[in-house]
RNA sequence: GCCCUUGUAGUUCAAUGGAUAGAACGAGGCUCUUCUAAGGCCUUGAUGUAGGUUCGAUUCCUACCAAGGGCACCA
């Protein structure tokens, strides 16, 4: 539609002996102001030696001539300082609603990314570590992303990258060594698994405020490289199958399936590999500089040769260990021969990591430019919350499974008076909590840092992951009601007013468009709070399922629209709509 | 010190260079013998400071102020 809208204007400025290069067509922020505007007036005015609103009403009046071949324009109007607003017609609409309910859960199906195979790592956990509230907050932006960019047509692989190997696991093993309960197999493996965090976050105390722990701690490091110590093994293998497995139980839940799992320790020797090919090796022969050069027996890349703004960064210690920049290095050449043919590697990871991904980059664009250019970095904020920084090293982690089950306690609360089995009662809730965190997370913008609030993120009100489904839930509700009384969706008995949801849901894949090109959820997120919103006081104001009128076709086949925009795009949040709740 | 983020109602967040800067929470009032009140309706309140570009700046540029992160052997 936006596309016939701008043909007609540059006719129009055709007539009147103008010429632009391009016009700028939006949706007016208030609906009040029109369903498509436009500023060319206000843009053109002054060359053409007019004043903004005069040209505007030229430009109007022209339009008027051949806007009667256009069933879908209602009105063209002119308003502010020279806008030109169009309203679309109750047709426009009524077809809008149709065309929802052919495409169904395909609404907002672009094909920008066809035939484009894309690669997204996100999450990250380490075994041996806390899944925290951060990982939880990658997890929710990656995977949003992830079927945004499906919907876009891309094939996507989502990936996984965990530090396996580390002083991290020594230090969770040595907690371990010197508390035999924090090792019983007596629990289920959630729980486990949580002793195992704790067993970290006593190691990594110990390594800070005792000597002899640290030297202990190293001792155990080697011996997990070396594998020569046998209980050690022993407490290694289950504790990573443990951790791992329990990472996977939270997945499902969360409704992420991982394609491709890599692993540090198997990065390290492909990175290291890289580096030692391209040690002293020069390159942009005339300033004679090079990729990784020898400095304080280490092995460094000094990326502020090439950009003033980066920095120097140690790839091979000068104990001959990799760092995580040289698995870095590996990680990216595995992507792209596990995927042959890779358009686009994104990682997701906290801003905090910005500035040395930006020295790993450039590295790899000396190395390799056709896998740097491929390569995009989604930086989120940090995950901070009130009463200071949290850290798995200390005790004060959120874990992602305790937040799970605080807010799964208020909705099965909440759902006391409701009717359910007890299998449909835990999915209900276990999907609303989901809900409740992911939302929070995706309702603003990647860039900035989250202050986490646990009475904000838990809510049910307002601007909120629940209220997306309760909208959604009563919606259903109608329409099986709609059923049972026999009234079918009817896109064709509209009466004459236009409700405020019809004048969103058709903008559903513009949206979504736009969300994938900037890889932004939150555009998703807050449409459908607009949407949702819309539908509430829709439902409020109109009895929708009524046998005594003619236009309750039209209304059900609106509904059935809302439902299928607001479950599609919370599908694209990474969140189920239940059909009750 | 240098680099990167971010400064918007009391609070947490929106706003592809546009019109009267939107929500939610909070506070106050109304609303369920019609389809889920986790709802609807009404009232209340904000662009860090100083310049610049522009017909028009929350948005772009410069400086300053403030918060967070990063800057050699941790990830």
């Amino acid at each position: 539609m936006g596309d016939k809208i701008k043909n007609l204007i540059k006719d129009a400025l055709k007539n009147l002996d103008i010429e632009v290069a391009d016009i700028a067509l939006e949706h007016p922020a208030d609906l009040k102001m029109g369903d498509y505007s436009t500023n060319i007036a206000l843009v053109i005015a002054k060359d053409v030696k007019s004043n903004p609103k005069e040209l505007a009403e030229k430009i109007v009046a022209t339009l008027r001539q051949t806007v009667g071949e256009f069933p879908e324009i209602q009105e063209i109007q002119v308003a502010g300082a020279g806008f030109i607003n169009f309203y679309l017609s109750r047709k426009f609409f009524a077809r809008s609603v149709e065309e929802i309910l052919n495409q169904g859960y395909n609404i907002g199906k672009n094909d920008v990314l066809t035939g484009k195979k894309i690669m997204i790592e996100y999450t990250d956990p380490n075994p041996f570590k806390p899944f925290h509230i951060g990982h939880l907050m990658t997890n929710a932006i990656g995977e949003s992303v992830a079927r945004i960019l499906a919907h876009s047509g891309a094939e996507v692989s989502r990936v996984n990258y965990q530090g396996d190997v580390g002083l991290h696991v020594a230090k969770a093993i040595y907690g371990l060594l010197k508390n035999d309960k924090l090792q019983d197999k007596k629990w289920t493996r959630t729980l486990q698994a949580a002793n195992i965090g704790r067993a970290y976050a006593k190691g990594s105390e110990a390594c800070e405020n005792n000597s002899e722990a640290k030297i202990e701690i190293d001792e155990i490091n080697k011996k997990i490289y070396d594998k020569s110590d046998k209980k050690i093994n022993e407490i290694y293998d289950w504790g990573f199958k443990t951790t791992m497995e329990a990472f996977e139980d939270l997945y499902k839940i969360l409704g992420t399936k991982f394609d491709f799992y890599f692993l540090e320790s198997q990065m390290a020797p492909i990175g290291e590999r890289i580096v030692k090919d391209n040690l002293d090796k020069v390159i942009d022969a005339p300033h004679s500089k090079m990729i990784f050069e020898e400095s304080d027996n280490a092995i460094v890349f000094k990326a502020e040769k090439y950009d003033p703004k980066l920095h120097t960064r140690v790839f091979i210690t000068s104990k001959g260990l990799s760092t995580y920049e040289t698995k870095e290095l590996g990680l990216t050449e595995e992507k792209f021969k596990t995927k042959p043919g890779l358009n686009l590697s994104i990682i997701v990871t906290a801003n905090e990591q910005m500035d040395y991904m930006k020295v790993v980059a450039k590295a790899i664009s000396l190395i390799n430019p056709e896998h740097e250019k491929k390569m995009f970095h989604i930086t989120h904020g940090m995950m901070r919350f009130v009463g200071g920084k949290m850290s798995s090293r200390k005790e004060n982690v959120i874990t992602g499974e305790s937040l799970l089950s605080d807010v799964r306690d208020l909705v099965l609360e909440k759902m006391t008076d409701r009717e359910f089995g007890n299998e449909e009662r835990e999915k209900i809730s276990d999907d609303v909590a989901v809900s409740a965190i992911k939302y929070s997370i995706l309702k603003q913008s990647t860039g900035g840092d989250i202050v986490y609030d646990f009475e904000r993120s838990i809510s049910f009100e307002g601007d909120s992951g629940p209220y997306l489904q309760y909208s959604h839930a009563r919606a259903n509700s109608i329409l099986e009601k709609a059923q049972k009384e026999n009234i079918l969706p009817d896109p064709h008995a509209f009466g004459v007013e236009i409700f405020e949801v019809e004048k969103l849901l058709y903008k559903f894949g513009e949206v979504v468009l736009r969300a994938s090109k900037e890889y932004e959820p939150h555009y998703i997120a807050n449409y459908l709070i607009e949407v949702a919103r819309a539908f509430n006081s829709f439902y409020g104001n109109n009895l929708i399922v009524s046998k005594e009128d003619k236009t309750s076709g039209y209304k059900v086949a609106l509904t059935y629209a809302v439902t299928f925009v607001i479950k599609t795009g919370l599908h694209l949040l990474g969140i189920v709509a239940p059909k009750k709740m």
